[in-house]
RNA sequence: CGCGGGGUGGAGCAGUCUGGUAGCUCGUUGGGCUCAUAACCCAAAGGUCACAGGUUCAAAUCCUGUCCCCGCUACCA
């Protein structure tokens, strides 16, 4: 198989540290993080990177808040945050803070492009101003003329301000969404873009005077480069952006041209106009290629409403995982909601889909499935039978499931994914119910004991399928599930793409239940319910 | 106002493009099994497919109108 030069480069978005991640964003996290792991199951190739947006004066808040600098408080966060991530299962090939300085390195040999050949320019910018939200209003965003988000006043402000020109680029991006109907996925939210772009779009402001807190402009250093054209570029710098425009021969710059354009940048539906629009224009303008896609995904609610500070109903990643450790905690993200629409947390529905998905009809299989092995065959390797019943069909089943897969993960659908592999499950209980391993058992006779066998291999080679099958989503439990099975766990690339029916032996270790059912955590514990 | 998505048994969803016995998971009830994590398997109950008209031999599915929920409408995860 020749080796695709092209790698499947993955974003996520950059999260803010002004506090600790929540649910929503570790949604976000999760979904890209199966699709990674389930492309290099594929055999791909990755790249896979996720980090942090300082240069917010939100951050700089919260920094002053605990009488820090605001760059040692992000590192603090950074440390916090990717401890997170870490016990998530997220793996990333790079953590990319705005405060690096290959990216601020970046960030300004862009800019200067852009103002070089006449696409930033400056002009005065005037407006009501709300210092919470860091953002302008007009008259009519104001409720009886205050902030609606802070109630307090808004301040008038007229400053000197660099623009880029964003509608110089009005056309070329209606072509794009022409041309590439599957840039922006779900689809329905094309529409909303598409109209946004039609309805005109104006030259968006890029920089902030003064500023303590960010990437100086270099050709006005008396202003900060202000959130896009700091934060999209990230993704960029974390494909190795900087080796190229060092030396565009390096291997390096080779793998940055390997990388980029990025296979799927996963986003928040809340900033797909900033990614299908500022973005792709920003590209253009910088003579770079767009991304292939876009994919934005929906929120998690609580009992319907966003998570939100205000309202106090933030549920953390980390408080989850205490609970109920990491995979079933990404089983429940990714298997339980539609990944491009709105999915729900609640602690009950968490319990009952680990139990029901992972303790009773995949955990218990496993168990029931080595536990019989070993009674019946304490002392014998189990190897495909010569001759097959019953199980061909069991077969035929699992041999569908890796096209299925794919299709899963070329739409960005984890639950398809999942409900793919938890079909199996069922398949194997209920194969264990028609087969009767038991009386066949009693039966005693050199037939029974070859077709206890066929049942038997049957079992553990569809487990053995699941196991791989289920590493995107489960890779803390899948190696001991091998281990059980008396196998060495496969390496993640390229695994699925290799299965084959048939191929291993099998002498099962002692089993040994993994994902316990779970009980619904105290009221202490569970602070949403 | 405009554009878009949605309203399907107790809960969450699929099915709508390409009309033809309304499907899945969870929950409930009854039964079976005993290898297993009180797990597994089977069966039953439960739906005027938001509402009203229309097209058709036949509509959740196509058309028209109405009601309700949600998203987008410029610098906001």
């Amino acid at each position: 198989m020749p080796l695709s030069s092209k790698v499947d480069y993955v974003t996520t978005a950059i999260v803010y540290p002004n506090a600790r991640i929540h649910v929503g964003w570790a949604w976000e996290c999760l979904g890209a993080d199966w699709l990674v792991r389930g492309l290099r199951l594929m055999g791909r190739d990755t790249f896979f990177a996720t980090g942090m947006d300082e240069h917010s004066v939100n951050v700089q808040r919260a920094a002053e808040s605990k009488g820090l600098h605001p760059k040692a408080y992000c590192d603090q966060m950074a440390i916090d945050i990717e401890k997170v991530l870490r016990q998530m299962g997220m793996s990333y090939d790079r953590f990319i803070r705005t405060s690096d300085p290959d990216h601020e390195r970046v960030v300004q040999i862009l800019v200067q492009k852009a103002f070089d050949q006449g696409d930033i320019y400056s002009a005065k910018y005037e407006g009501l101003y709300c210092e919470g939200c860091e953002a302008y209003y007009t008259e009519k965003d104001l409720k009886d003329g205050l902030c609606p988000a802070h109630g307090k006043p808004p301040r008038f402000i007229s400053e000197e301000n660099y623009f880029f020109r964003l509608s110089k680029y009005q056309d070329q991006l209606l072509k794009l969404f022409k041309d590439r109907p599957d840039f922006l996925q779900p689809e329905y939210r094309r529409g909303e873009v598409v109209n946004f772009i039609q309805s005109g779009l104006k030259d968006f402001s890029i920089s902030r005077s003064p500023f303590t807190w960010g990437i100086p402009l270099p050709f006005d250093p008396k202003h900060g480069v202000y959130v896009w054209f700091d934060a999209l570029i990230n993704y960029l710098t974390a494909a190795g952006l900087e080796f190229k425009l060092k030396d565009p021969e390096s291997p390096e710059a080779k793998a940055f041209d390997s990388r980029w354009p990025a296979h799927v940048h996963v986003i928040g539906k809340d900033i797909s106009r900033f990614h299908c629009v500022y973005w792709p224009a920003m590209l253009m303008a910088l003579d770079l290629p767009l991304p292939e896609r876009v994919f934005a995904h929906g929120y998690i609610t609580i009992k319907g409403d966003r998570m939100s500070k205000s309202t106090g109903n933030v549920v953390t990643p980390d408080e989850v995982m205490a609970v109920t450790g990491p995979d079933p905690f990404r089983y429940y993200l990714l298997a339980e909601n539609q990944f491009a629409q709105d999915g729900n947390f609640t602690w009950e529905s968490l319990i009952l889909k680990n139990n029901s998905d992972l303790a009773n009809d995949f955990g218990n299989l496993v168990n029931r499935s080595i536990s019989m092995s070993r009674k019946y065959f304490p002392d014998e390797v189990l190897s495909l039978p010569t001759e097959v019943t019953h199980s061909a069909e069991v077969r035929k089943s699992f041999e569908a499931l890796p096209k299925l897969l794919k299709e899963s993960l070329g739409k960005i659908d984890p639950s398809s994914y999942s409900s793919a592999c938890t079909s199996r499950s069922r398949v194997l209980n209920l194969y264990i119910d028609k087969t009767k391993p038991w009386a066949i058992a009693k039966k005693a006779t050199p037939e029974s004991q070859a077709e206890l066998k066929e049942v038997l291999y049957t079992l553990l080679e569809g487990i053995r399928w699941l196991a791989t099958c289920w590493m995107p989503v489960l890779p803390f439990g899948m190696p001991d599930v091998f281990r059980q099975l008396g196998l060495k766990a496969p390496a993640e690339q390229g695994a699925l793409a290799a299965l084959k029916w048939g191929e291993v032996q099998f002498k099962p270790d002692q089993p040994k239940p993994i994902y316990p059912r779970l009980e619904l955590p105290s009221a202490d514990e569970a602070k949403s319910e």
